[in-house]
DNA sequence: CCAATGTATCTCAGTGCTAAGGCATTTCCT
DNA sequence: AGGAAATGCCTTAGCACTGAGATACATTGG
């Protein structure tokens, strides 16, 4: 990253470039956390997008059951990429989808118990990874490190604030 | 953020989960920034594929040359991506690919003057937009901020630092 | 000097996403 | 009540990537 930086010196003087220094490693950093909490999902048989539906639907409580609107808006993503992560948790019995009583143009997304069973699984394992990568910190670098980060995460307007 | 955290907090008391608030806010910032800064580069007719190419071939300084295999391990993909990166800068004329003299095996990857000048158009409000970005943070939680970066990159073993 | 190994790039199938659009159902408004 | 608009989900085409493997050329060691 600082070599990045320094040949941008020698071949654009006119530029001030120090921003990359926060967003280059901001790229690299995710991309690093990314591969190595994949790592994780991977052991358990899931990737991040399985993981984070099956999370979601567990930590809201019983009765584990979700919209796929709801799971859209909280994993951020399109409603075409939901019913894909869908597809292929119900293929693997991890969910059920059932055509909601309420609204028959809803559906109900929940856990089987094999989908529960292996989420606390994978949970706890996920967690100490997490923990694992954050062991480089000290709590005041880490407590600035967030700080920083919902500073930014305000003034950018994140939508899930 | 907060909400997902006191969720986890109800279902699983038995977890920490509190390393979810370092990580679920370097996603958030990610993909925010990520997006945003895909928005300045589709102004000037590129995403941010094309722009990294482009601009480490720029910052490599005359003759602006680089091989897809230099290229690749800048960018940090595979030979495939690189390929088909190349396939579409070269259809739009704005990178040639040629034979190298020296190794037969190699080719060499060159900014064209379209290019070279697309580059220098585009950079300037890329570091725009990243110097908006970061108005949000005074300049003590920037230098505490890219210090808990650096020192999580090394931490992890960053294989580029 | 040549066979074996190594290296640089490209090819191809598979993956998971988005964007756009389709269908069924519900809500709104007159 | 009834047509129009909104909503929830799914479908499809296209995209950029990965991983595995093919191809062509270079290097090395006997």
């Amino acid at each position: 990253m600082d070599r990045v930086v320094a040949q941008w010196g020698a071949e654009r003087p006119d530029l001030d470039v120090s921003s990359m220094e926060v967003f280059g490693r901001l790229k690299r950093l995710f991309r690093l956390v990314d591969t190595e909490l994949n790592r994780t999902f991977g052991e358990h048989g899931l990737d991040a997008a399985s993981f984070d539906v099956l999370a979601t639907l567990r930590r809201s409580g019983p009765p584990y059951r979700l919209t796929p609107t709801g799971l859209m808006q909280s994993a951020m993503v399109t409603s075409g990429a939901i019913t894909q992560r869908l597809d292929r948790l119900e293929a693997r019995g991890l969910v059920t989808r059932t055509r909601s009583e309420q609204d028959g143009r809803s559906r109900e997304v929940a856990l089987t118990p094999e989908g529960h069973d292996l989420i606390d699984r994978a949970l706890p394992a996920h967690l100490a990874t997490e923990y694992r990568m954050l062991a480089g910190l000290d709590d005041v670098q880490t407590a600035a490190f967030v700080d920083a980060m919902r500073t930014l995460l305000a003034f950018l307007g994140d939508s899930a604030e």
